[in-house]
Parts: C-alpha cells; sequence; structure tokens
RNA sequence: GGCCCAGUGGCUCAGUUGGUUAGAGCGCCGCCCUGUCACGGCGGAGGUCGUCGGUUCGAGCCCGAUCUGGGUCGCCA
C-alpha cells in the first residue's frame, strides 16, 4: 500500500550525505536497490541518480511496525527514509563512495511498490537491448544510462555558457517547414489547411542559419533536434541533436579557432583532459590517400600505400587489369601477421567483399625472407622484391592489396583498416585524436542520377583558386568545407557559405537545377541575398556523437533517453502507429491498405 | 533492398554425432538467521526451446520460410 510523503522533504540524495553529517537526522528518498535481511536487522541499498546509500533497519530504533514494514520492501520499492547519519562500524565497504557510512533508519514510508523488473537494474547490464528499450523507462534507472545523460546534460549547459561567453546568441529555428529535394529523405508532416501539402522536419537549421546571418544577428548557436529519414547505425539515429552555429564576417580559421576553443573548454571541464592546439588538418585528399578515409582514425598507422606505379607492369592481370582500367592499387603493411591463418585471411577477403571488392590479394614476408603469397606465381621475384619494398615490407609483414576503381579501392581498404585495428588491438582507447579535415571537393558525381551532386551542401563555397574551373572540370573544384572528426568519427561539419548570387546561380546550375527550380525551392535564401548578406560560415556538431565518444561508448544509443531501433520505430511507445480514418480524412490522406 | 550475427525458464547462458523426465547461475516465492554489502541455510515454483512448415520411427539440434533485435553495404546534400 502506497503512503504519503506528506510532512517529509527529501533533506539529500543518497551520495550528497557525506562524514560531517555524521550525527545529524537526515531523509533520503529512493529506488531499493538491493535487501538483505538477517532476520532481526534488515539492510537496504537506497538508490537515486546520485548513487547509493545503506540503510539499516532495527527494531530497536524505528519500531515493531517500521521494522515490520521494512520486511515487506523489495527491488524497486520506492522509499522515504528518516534515520540518523552513523559511521559504520568496523564494517567499511570500499566499493561504495558511502561506505564508511549507513543510515540508521527511524522512519519508513513506502512510497510506491514494485514488480519485480523484467531484467536486472544494474550497472553493464548484460540483457538485450531489445527487451532494455522496451522497458526503457527502467533501462534509464541505471547508473551508466544516467551518467551519460548528466554527462549529455552538462555539455549542453557548458557550451551555451562558453557559446554565450564568444557572443553568440541562441535563437530558434522552426521545426515545421519545407522539404527540399536534395540530400536526406525528409520526415514529412501533412498539413490539415492544406491537403495534400506537407510540412518537412528539418535536416538541419542550415537555411534558417543563414537567413539570421542576413538579418544581422552575427553569431548564432542553437541546441537543434534534427530529423532524417534514413537508415540507423550504431552512430545514426532518425532524430538526434545538432550543436549548430554560424558566424557572419569571418573565414575558415575563424571558425576552427572558436571551435578548438569549445572543444578544448568541454574536454577540459569534463574530462579534465588538456587538449593541444591546434589541432591537426589534413586535406580531403591526403586523408583519402594516406588513410582511404575522409573521417581517419590517428590513433593507429597502417596507412595505405599506393602501389600502381610498382605493379603496372608486373604479370598479374588483376592488378594490371584495374589499373589499365584507370583504377589503382592499394596495400596496407599489417605488421608482425605473417603469420596469420588462412582462416583469418579469408575472412578479411570476406569483409571486403562486403564493400564490392573481388577479392584480396596478400603476401607475407616470412621470417626466413622467403614470400607466401595469392599471387607470387604471376610475377617474377624482381617484381615481388620491388612490391616488397614498395610496402617497406619486412620479416615477418603481411602485405594486403586492393585493385580496382580508385574509389572502392581507396575505401574498402580504409574499412579494411580500421577492422585490422580492432581484431588486433592496436586502438589505445584512452587517447582523443582530432583532425580537421579540409578542402573537400565541391561536387560529387552521382552514377545513379546521372549528374553531379553537392558533397556538403548546394551553400557552400568553392575555394577562389578552383572557380575557374566550375564549368570545364566541376569534379575538380574543391570546397571550403570543414569537418571535425574524432578517433575515426565525423563529429561536425561545416562550411564557408556562398554569399554572392552569381556564385550560388553558378552552383545551382552545375547541380542541374534550372532558374525556375532554384527560385521554386530557395526563393527566400535568393531573395534575402538581394539585401545585403555578410560573408559567412558555419559549423554544426553531431551531439550525441561528441558525448558518445567523449564516454568511450560505441553508440548514440547509449547519450539519448529514447532512441530508436533499426527499422526507425519505437519499442517502448510502438511508434509509428496507424491513426484513425477521422484523422486521415481531415488531412485528405488515403492510406493503401496492404 | 543486400549480406552477416543472435533468439532455449524473469535475466544471462549450457545443451555432445538428432534419442526417452531440457540443465546451471542469478532472480523470484516460503521458512530460519543481529552487521550484511555477490549475506548465509533449508525448501519451492517456473521453460516444450521466436513462429510456421518440412525431413525423420524420433527434432532445441537438420532443411525451408517468416518474425524480432543487433552490426554493416547501399543510403545518410
Amino acid at each position: 500500500m502506497a503512503e504519503s510523503m506528506q510532512g517529509l522533504k527529501r533533506t539529500h540524495r543518497c551520495t550528497e550525505v557525506t562524514k560531517a553529517d555524521i550525527g545529524e537526522t537526515v531523509t533520503l528518498m529512493g529506488w531499493v536497490q538491493k535487501r538483505r535481511n538477517l532476520g532481526s536487522l534488515i539492510f537496504v541499498d537506497l538508490r537515486d541518480r546520485s548513487g547509493l546509500m545503506q540503510i539499516v533497519f532495527d527494531e530497536n530504533d524505528i519500531g515493531s511496525e517500521g521494522f515490520e514494514k521494512a520486511g515487506t520492501v523489495r527491488s524497486e520499492f520506492v522509499l522515504a527514509v528518516v534515520g540518523r547519519v552513523e559511521a559504520r562500524s568496523g564494517a567499511v565497504n570500499e566499493k561504495m563512495s558511502t561506505g564508511e557510512l549507513e543510515i540508521r533508519a527511524t522512519q519508513l514510508r513506502v512510497l510506491s511498490e514494485a514488480e519485480t523488473p523484467p531484467f536486472p537494474i544494474e550497472e553493464n547490464s548484460q540483457t538485450k537491448e531489445e527487451l532494455r528499450l522496451k522497458h526503457r523507462y527502467l533501462d534509464l534507472r541505471r547508473p551508466d544510462i544516467q551518467r551519460n545523460l548528466m554527462v549529455k546534460s552538462r555539455v549542453a549547459t557548458l557550451s551555451r555558457n562558453f557559446m554565450a561567453e564568444q557572443g553568440f546568441l541562441e535563437i530558434e529555428t522552426p521545426m515545421l517547414g519545407k522539404s527540399t529535394p536534395e540530400g536526406a529523405r525528409d520526415y514529412l508532416v501533412p498539413s490539415r489547411i492544406y491537403p495534400g501539402s506537407f510540412f518537412a522536419l528539418p535536416q538541419s537549421p542550415q537555411l534558417f542559419k543563414q537567413l539570421l546571418m542576413c538579418s544581422g544577428y552575427d553569431r548564432y548557436f542553437q541546441i537543434a533536434r534534427c530529423f532524417r529519414d534514413e537508415d540507423l547505425r550504431a552512430d545514426r539515429q532518425p532524430e538526434f541533436t545538432q550543436m549548430d552555429m554560424e558566424l557572419s564576417f569571418v573565414d575558415i580559421d575563424d571558425v576552427i579557432e572558436v571551435n578548438e576553443k569549445l572543444l578544448v573548454h568541454l574536454w577540459k571541464e569534463i574530462l579534465g583532459i588538456d587538449l593541444k592546439t591546434p589541432f591537426r588538418r589534413m586535406t580531403w585528399r591526403e586523408a583519402m590517400d594516406r588513410f582511404g578515409s575522409d573521417k581517419p582514425d590517428l590513433r593507429f598507422g597502417m596507412e595505405l600505400h599506393n602501389v600502381s606505379d610498382t605493379v603496372k607492369d608486373s604479370g598479374f592481370a588483376v592488378f594490371t587489369g584495374a589499373i589499365a582500367a584507370g583504377g589503382s592499387v592499394r596495400g596496407i603493411n599489417v605488421k608482425g601477421q605473417a603469420g596469420m591463418p588462412r582462416k583469418k585471411i579469408d575472412s578479411l577477403t570476406e569483409f571486403v567483399k562486403g564493400y564490392g571488392l573481388k577479392g584480396l590479394a596478400y603476401l607475407a614476408v616470412l621470417e626466413d625472407g622467403s614470400y607466401k603469397s595469392s599471387f607470387a606465381k604471376f610475377m617474377t621475384p624482381e617484381e615481388l622484391n620491388s612490391l616488397v619494398e614498395a610496402m617497406d615490407g619486412e620479416r615477418g609483414d603481411l602485405l594486403l592489396f586492393a585493385a580496382d576503381k580508385d574509389k572502392l579501392a581507396l575505401e574498402t581498404m580504409g574499412a579494411l583498416r580500421c577492422e585490422l585495428a580492432r581484431r588486433l588491438e592496436l586502438i589505445d582507447q584512452s587517447k582523443f585524436e582530432f583532425l580537421w579535415v579540409v578542402e573537400f571537393p565541391l561536387l560529387e558525381y552521382s552514377e545513379e542520377e546521372g549528374r553531379f551532386t553537392a558533397m556538403h551542401h548546394p551553400f557552400t563555397m568553392p575555394m577562389e583558386e578552383d572557380l575557374p574551373y566550375i564549368n570545364t572540370d566541376p569534379g575538380r573544384v574543391r570546397a571550403k568545407a570543414y569537418d571535425i572528426v574524432l578517433n575515426g568519427c565525423e563529429i561536425g561539419g561545416g562550411s564557408v557559405r556562398i554569399h554572392q548570387n552569381d556564385i550560388q546561380e553558378k552552383m545551382f546550375e552545375c547541380l542541374g537545377f534550372t532558374k525556375e527550380q532554384a527560385q521554386e525551392q530557395f526563393s527566400f535564401l535568393l531573395n534575402a541575398f538581394k539585401y545585403g548578406v555578410p560573408p559567412h560560415a558555419g559549423l554544426a556538431y553531431g551531439l550525441d556523437r561528441v558525448v558518445m565518444l567523449m564516454l568511450g561508448l560505441d553508440s548514440i544509443r547509449d547519450v539519448i533517453a529514447f532512441p530508436k531501433v533499426k527499422d526507425s520505430s519505437c519499442l517502448m511507445t510502438q511508434a509509428p502507429a496507424p491513426v484513425a480514418a477521422k484523422q486521415l480524412e481531415e488531412l485528405g490522406i488515403q492510406v493503401k491498405q496492404s
């Protein structure tokens, strides 16, 4: 039977009680983590968001009625306990932060009884995610998740304060906006007033923050929810949080400078770590060539080698064929792994096939200096020697090669590099390696659409020196775009924006927009630009990813209170769900029955 | 849309080459216990193996389909 808390007021959270309180009477309220009933003595570990405190129930202190009530207490009951703070007499628990203390209860109220939870409420849960997410309200009681969300809250607060000090204004932008054809699939919201018309939830506040610059707000900041109707990953949810900013009268270095300060501040305040600035910078081209990725993980080496020149005249048709077709041969040197069993090499081959590569060529430099290789019989000893040399191969090394179209060979070897580092445990998990990747291509050719698409977005400024190529060789034009990468994960990105109408028009032209289409989609932005627009640039972080990496977690689900599962549904609320026919009718929507 | 992994009491798992009553730890319930904190002791309840179909004398185990969850490729300006 649940009791009222009337007349009681919580005085402390569990771990806020300290040795200084010994002898004082305190009132704690929280959940029963564990009960240990010794017959005439009952111990209860009481839990709240701060941690645990041991309560001791003794009939001599609490009376027979209270003691009997304490005997009925079970896991996850919600209790109010009034009692005296005492030092534990010779039975200190060093595993608990409050292990030297306990509360001798003089009053107990059961504020809520509880059924036995479907899974244990404990740190480092072994329970399947499916069950935990179905009962997320219970999962969220677990201390590790609570810590994650508390850190996220601190990151948000620290960032707000820091940005305010730097002169940024926090301004909200709409959730109900207009669907845009470029980029990710939009979540649509039907309009009741205009049946057949739809709002779109924002993929990012991009256009609105640019308009704010046009309106003179100078420095804008927002922690904004964003939505993308695309498939999920461990680091991708359909709704996620951006820490978004835009600045006027700035160039790349200004944006980078303020953001390095922000990251230094966050790492110092939250983790006590002093980050060294400036962070490393690398062009996109260099990142691709050396690491096969536009978000290289710099916590380990094993860089890619381009051995195309070395093998282009060799006898191995897989290599020469790929090169003749305009591709390349990229290798990585897995130090000391010449003895890798065939079975493991086969599983690496399976891994690269997942990326579309047809196979993986290998050459092991054995301890006696001889070679064991999948392609040795196609090459002369001299050719093999020069290949090993080009790879800096030494005795004991395993050399792996991919031969294909440049992009595929690079990206696959980049992925293989990370996979090997994981399998061989080459990654120092305590490291934070930040990197700015700069000079991204402005445009990317889409085979599917048969045209160029914007790599970042259509408002990204080309690099001045590349402007002459925009008509003749659009793929060659680099953008004033930058990503901030941490440990192989893109945590943020941004660009200098186009603020001249003629360049913007040229950009739309490259993307295959007619003047009319551009007007139709972006007239408000183009019109705004007619009335005086400052040069501006910005950046947005994936806040969830930032916090995930700070905490060394593998999935952003662990820093989002109510995440969606793989098919973008919510196991707890069962959303999305059908709606009443009347609602659909009101919106002028007909649903095909399957 | 493709590929890979997992699905056995409330939870986490084990289950030999298909063979009779499917096991363990934790949890749960009852009784006992004054210093426990992985409390202890005694006793007990609880599953037909995600679902459907097939092979077989016989299926948790083999085959097919399907559902659910995870990872990933495509996708994510």
